[in-house]
DNA sequence: CCACCTTTGAAGAAG
DNA sequence: CTTCTTCAAAGGTGG
């Protein structure tokens, strides 16, 4: 077992870490401030933010909450074409992974995998986190079957593990999926459904965003079965071999047929860019291995290679790509300076030799960090925040990000933390020696030490800066939600629970806390304790409920795959991806109540009154 | 041209 | 074990 299982495992099962939540009392501070300016807010916020929150506030039934907005498969179906945008749209406006146009959306989104390179050969991230996701789970054995070096194409990587065909149930595909998907090209998909011989067409409520990562289990797998055909649509016509499409080609979201496929929202989707950038920036011309672990591991290549383009492959005749891996965590030091990217791959190549400092870090690509949870949110919700705003100032922007983050629900959360999660492990697999420490000093400091708290002059002068500039601009668009913590408050019921692990109760935002003003020095402390470390709690205590000494947070550990232990990526617990599979997959699944079970109990230990920590 | 601002979360370092 | 610091994205702003 190459790697991992556990890794993969853990993705899942997502386990390591705890999720908290935190209700927005931070904001407060600064809300308070403009109360009143609040309030006037409200209404426009409410028209503004919408859907979304809405969506969280009515969570409490599970389908009212995943369809915010009625939406006719078919209909929506024609309007594919546009469907990017709109797809975009929908997702952004809170139905992520919620609302699929038909139920069966968490299995289509599949399709992405075939499309995981962006243009310019880089894979989407929505893609990588797909794969990421899959892979691990895979946990091919052999691993020669599944990645045989010899093989540029990506797609026989990707469909290895498991042939579709081979299994019996794969007829039991709706007609549907079938016509949209070359069911070859999404193994998985077929992976899924067998064990429970839904008919395809799950419904989404009850699965939960990220099942269909995990929803694999190995009972399913080939491993031995080769992809024994691949849509026309993506193969190559020269080399016959899949290509990443061209998003000219194909809707970045839609590899597939554009007019089948594309009316899904993949759950990930708003992972990719609108810009068409990758999360990570990639050098444009390709990446040089900057762990040579990463070529020997098998398993990683697999990761790899599913997940780049063939031109990409190391094997590949053309120098272009020849080496890459590229993650679009990398990036070259140079690039972030200047466009040009060849200085790490060929320091010969580069003359400027700054300095032997310099000269090092110009050899050693710039692996970033993996985005957390927020940063993915962000990432996606930051265009349309902007669309409705009439702000651009990012700091602006982020305060209203991250209000609305504050009053997404639980499994809205949660489905971005398991994303980051995978993010991260990913990002582990592929850089293995890499730690955050590396990038320490990269960024020029940021000088904020002077801050602290100290004086509260300081920070309420600051505050107030933020509020005079800030602040009226979010008046214009901001969310409801956080204001009154509105959603947060309401526990929503057990069902929106399910998804998320999280949050007992969350709800106290306002309660918990106080107004009080401080910023910086409360928005930490809130951060403490909302964040739980994941390692510590979640790890040492694996499974009570009183995790760890931060029991007073509201954080909550995952019942998931709980074993893991963050740090290490991979763990030993063998798989409770089936079972969790299964779980996920069906609604009063073991796990979710078991998820409800905890819920409810932090619920009922945690009075609101968490907030604790007092600060001192 | 670059640091700052701003957000949350993760992880490392320091105490 | 707890606390503090840095970085991740992003893009206008100001020096």
């Amino acid at each position: 077992m190459p790697q991992l299982n556990g890794g993969g495992g853990d993705d899942l099962g997502a386990n390591d870490e705890m999720i908290s939540f935190k209700d927005e009392g931070e904001q407060e501070e600064k809300i308070s401030e403009n109360v009143s300016a609040e309030r006037d807010l409200d209404d426009l916020k409410s028209s503004l933010v919408n859907e979304s929150e809405n969506n969280s506030s009515s969570s409490d039934s599970e389908q009212a909450e995943r369809r915010p907005q009625p939406r006719p498969d078919l209909d929506s179906y024609e309007k594919t074409r546009d469907y990017f945008s709109e797809a975009l749209r929908r997702q952004q406006d809170g139905g992520f992974f919620k609302s699929p146009h038909y139920p069966g959306y968490p299995f289509l989104m599949i399709p992405d995998l075939t499309n995981p390179y962006l243009s310019n050969g880089a894979l989407s991230p929505s893609a990588r986190t797909y794969l990421q996701m899959k892979w691990p789970l895979l946990d091919v054995p052999g691993a020669a079957g599944l990645k045989d070096p010899r093989s540029p194409t990506p797609g026989h990587l990707v469909s290895t593990p498991y042939h579709p065909s081979s299994h019996p149930h794969s007829i039991r595909f709706s007609s549907r999926m079938v016509l949209y998907l070359a069911p070859s090209i999404f193994p998985s998909i077929l992976t899924i459904f067998p064990s429970n011989k839904v008919p395809v067409v799950q419904h989404a409520h009850h699965v939960h965003p990220l099942t269909p990562l995990i929803t694999y289990s190995n009972e399913h797998f080939s491993p031995g079965t080769p992809p024994s055909h691949l849509s026309p649509e993506i193969l190559d016509p020269k080399t016959g071999i899949p290509r990443t499409p061209h998003p000219s080609e194909l809707s970045p979201y839609y590899p597939l047929s554009p007019g089948a496929v594309g009316q899904i929202p993949h759950p990930l989707g708003w992972l990719v860019p609108q810009q068409g950038q990758h999360m990570y920036s990639i050098p444009p011309g390709g990446f040089r291995h900057p762990y040579p672990a990463l070529a020997m591991n098998a398993s990683m290549s697999s990761l790899v290679s599913s997940r780049f383009s063939p031109h990409m492959m190391p094997h590949h005749p053309h120098g272009m790509h020849q080496t890459g891996i590229p993650h679009p965590a990398i990036v070259s030091p140079a690039i972030k300076q200047e466009p040009n990217s060849h200085d790490h791959m060929s320091p010969s190549m580069h003359s400027k030799s700054p300095g032997p400092a310099k000269k090092e870090e110009d050899k050693k690509p710039h692996i970033k960090k993996p985005l957390n949870a927020f940063m993915l949110y962000m990432k996606e919700m930051r265009a349309k925040v902007v669309a409705e705003c009439t702000l651009k100032e990012s700091a602006a922007i982020n305060q209203i990000l991250g209000r609305r983050w504050h009053s997404l629900s639980r499994e809205e959360q949660a489905k971005y933390y398991e994303l980051a999660r995978k993010e991260r492990q990913l990002h582990s697999q592929l850089y293995p020696g890499w730690s955050a420490r590396d990038n320490y000093g990269k960024r020029k400091k940021r000088k904020r030490d002077n801050k602290p708290d100290s004086t509260p002059e300081d920070f309420s002068i600051r505050n107030k800066n933020q509020c005079v500039q800030y602040l009226p601009s979010e008046k214009m668009c901001d969310s409801p939600a956080s204001s009154h913590g509105s959603m947060l408050d309401s526990p929503a019921t057990p069902s929106a629970a399910l998804a998320s692990p999280a949050a007992p109760a969350a709800t106290h935002s306002e309660q918990a806390q106080p107004l009080s003003l401080t910023t910086k020095p409360e928005g930490r402390l809130h951060h403490h304790f909302l964040t739980g470390k994941p390692s510590g709690s979640a790890s040492s205590s694996s499974s009570s409920s009183s995790s760890s000494s931060s029991s007073s947070h509201p954080s909550i550990s995952i019942p998931i795959g709980t074993s893991g232990s963050h740090s290490a990526p991979i763990f030993s617990r063998p798989i409770p991806f089936s079972s969790l599979h299964h779980s996920m997959l069906s609604p009063p699944s073991p796990f979710h109540q078991a998820a409800l079970h905890s819920h409810h109990a932090l619920f009922q230990s945690q009075p609101l009154s968490l907030v604790t920590k007092s600060s001192d």
